[in-house]
DNA sequence: CGGCATCCGAGTAGATACTG
DNA sequence: CAGTATCTACTCGGATGCCG
């Protein structure tokens, strides 16, 4: 192993070994390297992830881990910027895949709530491990960024 | 915590406690919290993670993980269905965030290779983990997604 | 070989207006 | 309140061709 970051980009990351590179190599294996790149395989990386780690998926199963429960126009308002039609869009995928609840009241007016289900809590112990990690090292990806626009 | 989510959806996920909802309810809050939502401040879960989580990114993430070094048109073959335009659009910005190396060799014909950062493989961890986890339960997934339709 | 430039079509998302 | 409908704008990505 060709010590820590430090000497690569100036900081200090973890510490990966090469141990863990080649075990981490061998569940990547596990995971799709029977998929033969020539035939167009079923893989679920493209076809599950991609839906439920996009931008606006990741924000609400986010927001629905911090408040047990929310309604249509609360998760509008924290996910800030998203339109009616994208988040009524989203949610509906999301409960589709099984990651949330969708119960309605009908009053007048209507209430509509949201919830995980566990399988979602499920999922956002996993996002939020990525999650965290983002935000951890986010000044140092910005930092980056600079470092390369200049370098160009 | 309402028993395990069998009763739920059919089948068996670990428990997610309620202690546990709790706790990542804390950390969730601890990320983005104090993010306002009525103005639009940074976060870095948009700017930063979006880049990282898209479709073609965790691919050729993941690839670099199981193959130590690639170069670009063997990177176009496992990475099935990409172009040459997106794959160097995305190998561009993930070398620019600092997943990622690229080395050229000035020979003729030009021989290039992208191998991952250490800070690559950091993130390689965390994202294997979602990866996993996806693909651990994407049969119920599109179980899910036939009942829904079916319910329609 | 490893791209970049250009063009172009399709899908996606935003704005706005409307409804049970 | 919780959406849907419609229209438009725009981005994304695919195809092709070219070049060092």
């Amino acid at each position: 192993m060709e010590e820590v970051s430090k000497s690569e980009l100036g900081y200090k990351i973890e510490t990966v070994t090469d141990n863990h590179k080649v075990k981490v190599a061998e569940k990547i294996k596990k995971m799709f390297g029977h998929i033969d790149p020539r035939k167009e395989e079923y893989c679920p990386i493209r076809d599950v992830m991609a839906l439920a780690s996009d931008k606006w998926s990741v924000l609400i199963i986010l927001y629905l881990g911090y408040f047990p429960v929310l309604r249509f126009n609360k998760l509008k308002k924290y996910v800030y910027g998203i339109s009616s039609k994208i988040l009524s869009e989203r949610l509906k995928v999301l409960e589709a895949d099984g990651y949330l609840f969708r119960t309605m009241y009908p009053e007048v007016p209507i209430r509509v709530e949201y919830k995980l289900t566990d399988f979602g809590h499920s999922y956002l112990l996993k996002l939020l491990d990525l999650t965290e990690w983002v935000t951890q090292y986010s000044d140092i990806i910005i930092e980056n960024r600079k470092k390369f626009k200049l370098n160009k």
